[in-house]
DNA sequence: GTCTATAGCTCGATAGAC
DNA sequence: GTCTATCGAGCTATAGAC
């Protein structure tokens, strides 16, 4: 692996634990196993690194997310699968962890790889239970926008809840709460 | 106001905005309008400061989502009045974003203010979606316990939502999906 | 491309005058 | 109680040798 490749490597790791303000280009020089110099000669500084890290980042959670959502299955079957899928609970979302960050909220070039990812989706989640409502799997005055932003919500929110506790326990109870309001036949009333 | 309250309310203010990593005691001092030696005179430093901060913060917020959580309503209402309630939405929540924080979660101190206001208002919302289950209003099919993770989750992911699109749509959208989920007599199918 | 050296600054904390 | 002065360490970045 090039150093160029390694100090990027370095960077996401640091940025999912530390968050931007917490990761020191140090911490990333020594992660990497690369020079002060040998950073500076790949990139113009820290915000230019932390870039290319978060792009990267964010690309490999939507090819993930995508892969699990475009599986054959029902809608329901497709949410349940996305919420349930295997996460590292405890580290918390890598793309998510970041909108907490304040120097990242206020660089509309760092946010924008976090807001597109959640964006898409968003509107991969929203078609997925409109599907849902033409099969008849899903209540037809349910907004496909609106339970697509509470799947995302739950799983963000997830997170959060899971790390105050220090255990992922309330993680996996907030998604099978929303998969019983979800759940076809039983939910609500 | 004295100094010793001034430093509190910085450290609150500063904490809510750029978290624990984020905010330096020279930064506190100054919107504090104290000196360096004002502050290691009542605290013994950062850490100190922060858990006195936390705990305010804590408090104040329990005690905020207590009134509106106990305020006459059948339970349906008073979900929704928790979840529709005025918030600061962009800034996020300020308990909330102290999970994303890797010095806090660090510490089992300043840890556990967080971890045992989010787990008060898990109860307390569990213990109405109960009752809304006694009442009719919820299927007896729901989990209480789990609908509370819900709910409390679709607000923390709110604010990550919202934060990441940089508008409060994202928020209110989740909660009224949400609500659409838990409304009697119209959810899931 | 990578290294070391160094800059100028801020970090979190302490010392000691008043 | 509050102030200024100062500490040693770490921060982000630049310079310049190799």
């Amino acid at each position: 692996m090039s150093t160029q490749e390694r100090l990027i490597e370095a960077t996401r790791e640091l940025l999912w634990d530390r968050g931007y303000v917490g990761t020191s280009p140090k911490a990333i020089q020594q992660h990497a196993g690369a020079g002060q110099g040998s950073m500076y000669h790949h990139f113009t500084g820290k915000p230019d690194l932390a870039l290319a890290a978060i792009r990267r980042t964010a690309e490999e959670l939507w090819a993930g997310a995508e892969e699990v959502l475009s599986a054959p299955g029902s809608p329901y079957e497709r949410i349940e699968a996305y919420l349930r899928r295997e996460r590292d609970v405890l580290r918390g979302c890598p793309v998510g962890r970041l909108t907490m960050d304040p120097d990242v909220i206020a660089s509309d070039e760092l946010r924008a790889p976090v807001d597109e990812t959640l964006d898409r989706l968003r509107e991969c989640l929203a078609g997925i239970v409109e599907e849902g409502k033409e099969r008849g799997q899903f209540a037809p005055s349910l907004d496909g926008e609106e339970i697509a932003a509470t799947i995302l919500a739950t799983v963000q929110g997830g997170y959060v809840l899971a790390r105050a506790s220090g255990s992922p326990a309330a993680f996996d109870s907030g998604v099978r709460g929303l998969l019983a309001l979800l759940t076809p036949g039983s939910s609500g009333r």
